[in-house]
DNA sequence: GCAATAAGTTACCATATGGTTACCTTTGGA
DNA sequence: TCCAAAGGTAACCATATGGTAACTTATTGC
């Protein structure tokens, strides 16, 4: 092999990381795809984050074309409206092999109740993960 | 939907993160694989990255179970080799998912000659990308 | 007329991450 | 004897990212 120089400002998993990895922007399509799709929903389901810090956020996926953003006009207080785009779909599939990979790598350290919450939310993750089901039925046997 | 509260400190998804998403990290992975597998091979592959950060970023994926870091002793100046784990070359194949989603999102931006080095590089690419197929066929007969 | 609510914005602060440059250690060979 | 090469460490610096707290705007119900 000859040197191919690579260049980590090309590299194609940073764009990726760009569009996703900020600490809160999985949790975030998650809900928009769970239809909890107002500004102050998606507050009250992440107390720790901040107005700010949820709009950037929020900004960031829709100028990414992962959501889409609507005003709801003449109304009292101003309501707006998130959706998840066909590429916000598209990416929420690649998210869920994601969550199906890392969870098999951590299995021995992720506590039940975590796993829990993700197989409950991710109609398709438990077919993924074989394992789950001999750790689930030894619990039972104990 | 109740309002199940999200954590970012419990996200699988800033785990995975975590492992993975090191500005030199998928890189690093895909020269490993490839079998550049010593230090001063590895800089030469990256002309921009120092010596701290590599070494930095070789330790956490060792530490991270992903590769492994063998010195071969009796050697003339200290000779260090680093190969894929089991879990390094499974989470080779699904970085390789996520290099498919993204060049497929940046197919209208992301210059050709970067897709080539992709499709080069990762033998099972091609057959990923449909849309490929018809941009070179315009190509050939312009 | 006044408070409440949705959805922000502004100014400012703290930490994590990546980066530069110089120096270190071991050993074989000129 | 001393230099080169491999694979690092140490001390220090710059920027990006995330975070806090207070303020803003528009409208409706009391």
């Amino acid at each position: 092999m000859q040197p191919v120089h690579y260049d980590a400002n090309l590299c194609v998993m940073t764009r990726f990381s760009g569009l996703i990895m900020g600490k809160w922007k999985p949790i975030i399509l998650h809900l928009v795809e769970c239809g909890i799709d107002r500004f102050s929903a998606m507050q009250s389901h992440m107390p720790t984050i901040s107005k700010k810090i949820l709009t950037e956020q929020l900004r960031e996926l829709e100028t990414d074309g992962l959501i889409s953003r609507q005003e709801l006009k003449a109304k009292a207080p101003k309501i707006v409206v998130y959706r998840l785009t066909p590429q916000g779909t598209s990416l929420r599939r690649l998210i869920d092999e994601i969550i199906a990979w890392t969870l098999t790598y951590l299995k021995d350290e992720i506590p039940d109740d975590v796993v829990d919450v993700y197989i409950n939310t991710h109609p398709d993750l438990a077919k993924r993960l074989p394992w789950l089901k001999h750790k689930r039925k030894d619990e039972n046997l104990s």
